[in-house]
RNA sequence: GGCCCCGUGGUCAAGCGGUUAAGACAUCGCCCUUUCACGGCGGAGACAUGGGUUCGAUUCCCGUCGGGGUCACCA
């Protein structure tokens, strides 16, 4: 009994491995065209990390000229949840990521290098891992989980390193004739990697993002095939990314330790090494010190948490670039009216220890991007958000299109727009007092400035009303006539005279103007005042005074 | 604990042996202004630390300290 019989009684079924080298070919692309892949758990989740990384998958593949794959990391039934796939494609496509490849559904996909789900992938892997227990680089090992834990518990009193490795490696050299006995009395097992490596040997290795890297080489028969006949993510990653012919493999830089594992167990199936990128994780500043953003603790980490805000996804996108290029920032100033995939990035820009993500940023970022937007857009993606979480908006802005857009409309079209909407979210509250029965049902009190006596403000208001307010005039006459009314009792007509001559005046035409304002919307900070009176329109502006009168 | 990585203002960051150490967000003040949001101008604020190397270190080397990642039949 030899390795190829041992092989044969564990894999009887699996393919030769060059049927799957002439099945999935060299790509013919480009020099230098990048295949990239993105490749998560099934979990329909999608973190902030990882858009993070499809997004620069996506930039990468995209400005060589090569493609951008979605692939499904499903080997841990564990982790499945129902629609899982079909959530994340959704989450991408939110943020204007689509594949070139790979899955398309729940159980569809595009492509000639598929499966992309791992698990529709199985015998691909046994066929590879059979080559390996052929040639005697990979073996079964029967060892229980008491087993094993045992061995770390000793490993760790005598303070020496943990793991399945050298002499501490029980089945390593296990006689393939006890294999087989073992095997046909029906004893578990899983397949473990024969390492060929040696902790006291140096490799050296060119990360794209971190640069070189010198790790020990590995050593430890680290499993490659699960019980569950599945393959753990380094036999997968590798085997995968080989037939796919991924060129450049980028993600998350909790992988930098497995790197001499996983080169070791490419020079074992014989492949050529994928470039790697390795990017920092994003972090979260929690009471003075740093940790990876979680999914567990912070509801930002998840991609849907910009979505529920109504932070556009545009502006999402670019706070991100900001993160992962430095010069982005400086590109987009330089270059306002220009698409996001005309700028040109490079991972030997990319940051190599983590940002701490930075909402206000992110806002201020935003607010910039929404200040950009036409009032048909603001309304139109305003209106998409609130129909999935604001049904009294989603009424608000389908009651009447021109009306919301009108009020979308107030110093926008200037050349100094206005900033004050960040989120959909803002929207609501910015436009509410716009609306009679809201208006009239708002719960705020009138927010009075300087002047608060009543029967002042009464004064004002009427004599405003009768005798100066005009729905023709124009902004120049309107605030003119506001400056008559200040004279007349008894304010100066322009702020530098109030204040070059206090005690002259009772206030000034800004104090004036407050009352206007404050008894049309409730509140002292709106947008131009002229321009809500000329959309609100006499009848209502009438109706406003008299109910506070 | 072993291995690996990182350490410039509150945050994101330029910088690659000689700089008044950029810029953005945040913050403060002033200006503009009928309020606010903008916009303009200005202020405060940083090279973790100790040794080297060097005519000269933020920059190169070593130690210390601090931070992060990873050590599964999870990815």
């Amino acid at each position: 009994m030899g390795y190829k019989d041992l092989a044969n009684l564990i894999f009887p079924d699996a393919k030769e491995i060059s049927y799957y080298e002439e099945k999935y070919p060299e790509r013919n692309l480009q020099e230098g065209a990048m295949v990239t892949r993105f490749a998560p758990s099934p979990t329909g989740f999608v973190h902030i990390g990882g858009l993070f990384g499809a997004t620069v998958d996506r930039k990468m593949a995209r400005q060589t000229g090569g493609v951008f794959i979605l692939r499904i990391e499903d080997t841990d039934q564990k982790r499945e949840i129902e629609n899982g796939v079909q959530q994340i494609i959704e989450s991408l496509k939110d943020f204007d990521i689509i594949p070139d490849e790979g899955m398309t559904g729940e159980n569809t996909d595009v492509g000639e290098y598929g499966p992309y789900k791992q698990s529709a992938r199985k015998e691909i892997y046994q066929a590879y891992a059979k080559s390996l227990i052929e040639k005697g680089l990979a073996y079964p090992c029967f060892a229980t989980t008491e087993e094993l834990e045992e061995m770390r518990k000793k490993q760790e009193s005598l303070k020496i390193r943990t793991g399945y490795y050298g002499k501490w490696a029980k089945y390593r050299n296990l006689p393939a004739e006890m294999a087989e006995e073992k095997i046909k009395n029906g004893e578990r097992f899983i397949i473990r990697m024969k390492s060929q490596g040696d902790e006291n040997r140096k490799i050296r290795h060119h990360d794209l993002i971190k640069g070189n890297i010198d790790f020990p080489e590995n050593d430890q028969d680290i499993v490659i095939i699960k019980s569950d006949g599945l393959p753990t993510y380094h036999f997968a990653h590798v085997v995968d990314d080989h037939l796919m012919r991924v060129t450049h493999v980028i993600r998350g830089d909790e992988w930098v330790s497995s790197i001499p594992l996983h080169l070791e167990l490419f020079k074992l199936l014989g492949f050529k090494a994928p470039k790697y990128a390795h990017t920092a994780a994003i972090m979260k500043e929690e009471n003075g010190s740093k940790r990876k953003i979680s999914k567990r603790k912070d509801p930002e980490a998840a991609v849907s948490y910009y979505h529920e805000e109504g932070i556009p996804s545009e502006a999402v996108v670019e706070y991100l670039l900001n993160i992962a290029n430095s010069n982005f920032e400086n590109w987009r100033r330089e270059n306002q009216e220009k698409n996001i995939e005309e700028f040109k990035f490079e991972l030997s820009k990319m940051s190599i220890s983590g940002a701490v993500f930075d909402l206000v940023k992110l806002l201020d970022i935003s607010k910039n991007v929404i200040s950009k937007y036409t009032a048909e857009r603001v309304y139109n993606d305003s209106l998409i958000w609130a129909k999935r979480y604001d049904s009294e908006l989603k009424e608000l802005l389908e009651a009447d299109k021109l009306y919301a857009i009108s009020i979308f409309n107030i110093e926008r079209r200037n050349t100094k727009p206005r900033k004050d909407i960040a989120k959909w979210s803002d929207v609501k509250n910015s436009i509410i007092y716009m609306y009679d029965d809201k208006f009239d049902r708002m719960q705020e009190e009138y927010a009075f400035q300087k002047i608060t006596n009543k029967q002042e403000i009464k004064t004002i208001l009427s004599e405003y009303e009768s005798n100066y307010y005009n729905q023709n005039d124009d902004k120049e006459v309107w605030f003119n006539k506001i400056k008559d009314l200040s004279e007349k009792l008894g304010y100066a007509r322009e702020v530098k005279l109030f204040k070059q001559e206090p005690e002259k005046y009772k206030g000034h035409v800004g104090d004036i103007s407050t009352v206007l304002r404050v008894a049309l919307t409730k509140r002292s900070n709106t947008p131009d005042l002229y321009e809500i009176m000329q959309i609100l329109g006499k009848e209502r502006i009438k109706k406003r005074f008299n109910k506070f009168l």
